[in-house]
DNA sequence: TTATTCGGAAATTAAAAACA
DNA sequence: GTTTTTAATTTCCGAATAAT
């Protein structure tokens, strides 16, 4: 028997690929040579296989049990496949580079992260809401962080300092087009607290304007209820130099524009810079619903804060399934 | 006339499922 | 363990279009 089908080449190279010509497994192949591009005859482009990226989302995401936010990579649209919401994200860069540029060019000092716990200090000092208990408790997890805070910062010169925090804006540029595209409730702060990115979601658990928070300095303690915001500062002190867990999963009592309690359970990340310094933070949130209602409880929800909650509550749900948020914040260029 | 582009059919590949 | 099925991905045929 006589196979008269041409076998296919194993592998295209890139020109006949782009070309959807035929191709051979030598290189340079023959078409290229006829071409006088033999020097660049190289394999052409292939995509990783879609169940190994599957794969790569769901080790990344086995080993933590709330992970919530981002991603990633990708689009909250359920009917979106994995693959759409990686190509959404691939397309970024294109339009970014420039603005990454201005980024770099922009910044030309150091931030003055001093302000931001002189600021901590005057909000506790005249803030009657907190014990005294509980602004020794802040205190003390300042001084425990301070030390391994002070023996990294001796090392570094002023330029380090700018080159830190051109990073830092850079890492921000990301992260916000990652935030994006995600619909959860995500705030991003720096070290000392000072808030500075908001996702879209935040608004609708807290109720605060986006704007409001990033325009006039706002630190994420002062949205958060005392209780909760010494528990922050304890968890953030005892894992900003652990590189072991840089994820904390807790819960927080967030305060809503209107003063009333917003209980969540909260998950957080600390990054850090190229210095090993902690830079900054990323914080999600989910809302902790009512209790389901027995068929005897003869209660309604009615309202459009219930109904938020609960969209918000199916899409963490939805997301949670596949997006590991560290394994991408781990991963970005800093 | 020759080169380039590109829609889409067919082939290839490897995991998952079915079978012995 | 082997075979079959399934689904994703790649190759490249052939028609349309552009360039020379």
């Amino acid at each position: 028997m006589v196979n008269n089908k041409k076998k296919k080449a194993t592998r295209a190279c890139f020109s006949c690929q782009k070309a959807h010509l035929t191709c051979d497994d030598d290189r340079p192949c023959n078409r290229c040579v006829k071409r006088g591009l033999a020097d660049q005859c190289k394999d052409g482009h292939r995509k990783k296989p879609k169940y190994i990226m599957d794969d790569q989302f769901q080790s990344n995401s086995a080993n933590s049990e709330y992970n919530v936010l981002n991603e990633l990579l990708g689009s909250m649209e359920p009917a979106n496949t994995r693959r759409d919401q990686l190509a959404s994200i691939n397309l970024q860069p294109i339009n970014q580079s420039i603005e990454n540029l201005d980024v770099y060019n922009q910044v030309n000092q150091r931030y003055p992260y001093e302000l931001g716990y002189k600021h901590l200090l005057n909000y506790l000092k005249f803030n009657n809401q907190f014990s005294q208990l509980e602004k020794l408790n802040v205190f003390k997890a300042l001084a425990e962080f301070r030390p391994s805070l002070l023996s990294l910062q001796l090392n570094l010169n002023e330029q380090d300092e700018i080159f830190a925090e051109k990073s830092f804006k850079r890492s921000i540029l990301d992260i916000d087009n990652l935030i994006k595209s995600i619909s959860a409730p995500t705030v991003v702060w720096r070290r000392t607290g000072e808030i500075s990115l908001v996702g879209d979601e935040f608004h609708y658990i807290t109720g605060y304007d986006k704007n409001l928070l990033l325009n006039k300095p706002t630190y994420i303690y002062e949205i958060m209820e005392p209780t909760s915001a010494v528990e922050y500062w304890q968890q953030f002190s005892k894992h900003a130099f652990d590189s072991t867990s840089p994820t904390v999963n807790s819960h927080c009592i967030l305060k809503h524009a209107n003063g009333s309690p917003v209980p969540c359970t909260f998950s957080f990340t600390i990054r850090k810079d190229i210095f090993d310094i902690p830079s900054y933070v990323i914080g999600t949130w989910l809302p902790i619903l009512p209790h389901e209602p027995d068929e005897s409880d003869d209660i309604k929800f009615e309202s459009d804060e219930y109904e938020i909650d609960q969209d918000i509550e199916d899409k963490f749900i939805d997301q949670q399934s596949f997006i590991e948020p560290n394994a991408i914040y781990q991963n970005d260029p800093v």
